[in-house]
DNA sequence: ATTTTTTTTAAACACTGTTCAATTACATTT
DNA sequence: AAATGTAATTGAACAGTGTTTAAAAAAAAT
């Protein structure tokens, strides 16, 4: 009787194939300009079949996003082993940007994207406790940054979110391409350049 | 011999009645959203005639995109009569946040929304003074503030992109509601409250 | 009044996401 | 082995998109 767990399997496994096809395309080609018919092509499918094993084209897109913060967690837990908290926080600083410049499209679909906020925050989404996890852990970080004399005089809450809108607002204005017409020249290396100095500022705020 | 005149400035009203129907349009919906069919029938007209006034949608979104930059330059304009960079600098700060959360769809058209870029960036500076102008302001701000003992040893075109990163970054994360899960209990102060950190940061950076 | 130019339109083209009745493939039961 | 039931797959269709274009209408110049 292992035929409907082994049917059970071959779903799965085209649905990864689903995936895996649209991540290729969304990377390819941006998320707006890849169509149903271009996934259901690359997998040599119908595109009413994808239909089959995703509600709609968001549900394929929410599914990956999931996957994205799972990736950025992952790439954080290397932080643990830093015992500086200074040295952590820019450690930390330099695995967000470098994620984010990485994997452009995952981070648009996390972080800058029009998404329905209130349907997610009301639901128990697991990618938005992780994403809570990783706003706690700079919080910790910086919590302990002001014990061996940084920040003082700080609120380590909003301090918090301007170190983390920081460099959100680095690599978000990178991928949506704002830095073109007024940085044309540096093109590459600003977000780089721009996180290093960020670190000489944070260097200076020890009392 | 005024028709030719008469005709022009007929031709500019209908212009202008294609972009405002576009903005309102834009800021209901979203430019994707939005379609050249949408525009036509809020204006009376057939689809095919706005093609006689813009080239394509990008160049409604572009003159838009535009519009939103001169609003944000006559705001900076109060700036001249401080003659201190560093109090020159903070207020910028304020006078962009202020704008991006006062009419945050039109921050989010022109910093934030997925947009066709590349005929931006591919068009002459004469178009772009307005941004590029306001990114200038900023440079020679930080300058200034570099010349009376401020920001030692920095990269003064890269500090500049970090400034504006940090407050884009505070905004956009406000507007694209990314705050709601991780800082619920302050919704309504945390901009204003990064904005104060940011500004003592910048404080401490005299050598 | 006739010609020329400009403005406007409807139709068409090649796309898009999505739905659905019909077909095919396959597991189960008789 | 044949019949039945179920799940997977398909291609066509629907309603929408941006854009082009030939033709018509309107206006201006001759």
């Amino acid at each position: 009787m292992g035929v409907a767990e082994r049917k059970e399997r071959e779903k799965e496994v085209l649905r990864e194939q689903i995936l895996t096809a649209a991540k290729t395309l969304f990377l390819e080609k941006g998320v707006e300009k890849t169509s149903i018919r271009n996934i259901a092509d690359l997998i040599e499918y119908s595109p009413g079949s994808i239909y089959h094993y995703f509600k709609d084209k968001n549900e394929i897109f929410h599914a990956l996003h999931q996957g994205g913060f799972q990736q950025l967690m992952s790439r954080m837990e290397v932080l643990v082993t830093i015992p500086n908290p200074m040295a952590r926080l820019k450690a930390m600083g330099s695995i967000y940007v470098d994620f984010a410049l990485e994997n452009p499209d995952m981070y648009d679909l996390m972080f800058i994207k029009e998404a329905p906020m209130e349907h997610v925050s009301n639901s128990n989404d697991e990618q938005w406790k992780e994403g809570f996890g990783t706003f706690n852990f700079l919080r910790a970080t910086i919590k302990e940054c002001a014990q061996v004399g940084y920040f003082q005089g700080h609120d380590e809450e909003a301090l918090s979110f301007l170190v983390w809108s920081t460099v959100h607002g680095m690599v978000s204005l990178q991928i949506r391409r704002r830095c073109e017409v007024v940085l044309a020249q540096r093109q590459g290396t600003i977000v780089k350049d721009g996180l290093n100095e960020f670190f000489s500022i944070l260097d200076r705020q020890s009392s």
